[in-house]
DNA sequence: AACTATTAATAAAA
DNA sequence: TTTTTATTAATAGTT
């Protein structure tokens, strides 16, 4: 949420892992003891770092928000409310029937993973949506990966081509060099018009060198 | 927080009251749940309206870290450890903790599998695994992406330097040969049979650069 | 419910 | 760790 974005997944680095968990705990403890405070809401938090610290807030009493939440998810799967308290073997019903509310309420979450919309939905359609948003992802990544390697081929293609015409240039530019020294060199003497045509020549067909060059470029673009 | 500085105080007014609750209570619940994220921490929060009606979040089973956290509070309590079988409460306490550590160990076990052995796991443990399973393969997807990138831009810029030193000599070359051209002709002189020879090699060695002939068929190949 | 001006939270660096 | 700083996120008041 500053000076870059991160995303929500675990931090890796354990130095920064844990120095985000002071600063976030702290800032998570004062969000709720704002929202209980303003809005006059019993709450409770509860922290358990990854090394098994437990940290925790509570409004009121800690013991007594459980006692109250356990009452709660009780109602919430009991029939007759009169059996609560009565003794340690409903105590354990009661724990056992929070689990299997937690087990419905993760059941109904998994239902929503992929948005409200197929609340409605059976098991057969949910199937085949999930095979088609299997498909587009793999087929997203299918094309994603060979653009990737198509422009990467391309590039060093176009690399090799730049770096073969360079020593080219290379070569002609000292065969050159070496040519106008030794013919100043060995004559002593200018030259004719004969010559000057000859230099033409030369001209021209360097374009032609520079033509095949680009036919040599298409060449090689499809090996 | 905003458009103007508020007092943490209990607010006032009913409306706005519960408009910030449930603003707020979203934030803290977001907050909960990025932190668990982001640090691995076990985090339940049990949220209480003034109204009574509950709101809760657990990054794993609120029964559990219930558990874990009664347990947390009875060593912090309690000097002696043998008060712990003192009543069947506590009794009751021991054995849920218990089966809430087999659970723990049972989670990590499931972690470790794959293949066949997943067909026999329950929802919760699919989850669990779903999630680790995806974490896993969107970072393999980032870190493939970001060689991806590297090696493009890097054989860009390659290219660029590339181009540059071509166009560079390319720049040279011709000015050489209009240096020749023009230094010759000052002279009103024509040229030796040793120039003429040294015209003839250049000329006969670009050639040899130069097959035209398969080069013109490149460039058909490919228009 | 949506918007937006503003404050709060915080990732990275020191 | 704590502080600082640059930036994003949360949200109070408004429509």
């Amino acid at each position: 949420m500053v000076r870059q974005k991160i995303q929500i997944k675990k931090i890796d680095n354990l130095t920064a892992r844990q120095v985000t968990f002071s600063k976030r705990r702290r800032g998570l403890f004062k969000k709720a003891q704002e929202l209980s405070t303003l809005c006059d809401a019993d709450i409770g938090l509860i922290v358990f770092s990854a090394t098994g610290k437990l940290f925790e807030y509570s409004s009121s009493s800690m013991v007594q928000l459980i006692e109250k939440h356990k009452m709660q998810s009780e109602r919430e799967n009991m029939d007759s409310p009169d059996q609560l308290q009565s003794s340690n073997l409903q105590c354990e019903k009661k724990t056992c029937a929070m689990l299997s509310r937690e087990f419905v309420e993760k059941n109904r979450e998994l239902r929503q993973l992929n948005g409200e919309e197929l609340q409605g939905l059976g098991l057969e359609e949910l199937m085949k949506l999930e095979k088609i948003v299997e498909g587009g992802i793999s087929r997203v990544l299918k094309i994603k990966g060979d653009k990737f390697m198509r422009e990467i081929s391309s590039l060093k293609k176009k690399e090799a081509q730049l770096q073969e015409e360079n020593s080219r240039l290379k070569q002609q530019s000292e065969a050159r060099v070496l040519n106008e020294f030794e013919g100043q060199n060995a004559t002593e003497q200018g030259q004719s018009a004969d010559s000057i045509t000859n230099n033409r020549s030369l001209v021209n067909s360097q374009q032609d060198y520079n033509d095949s060059d680009t036919s040599l470029k298409l060449g090689l673009a499809f090996p």
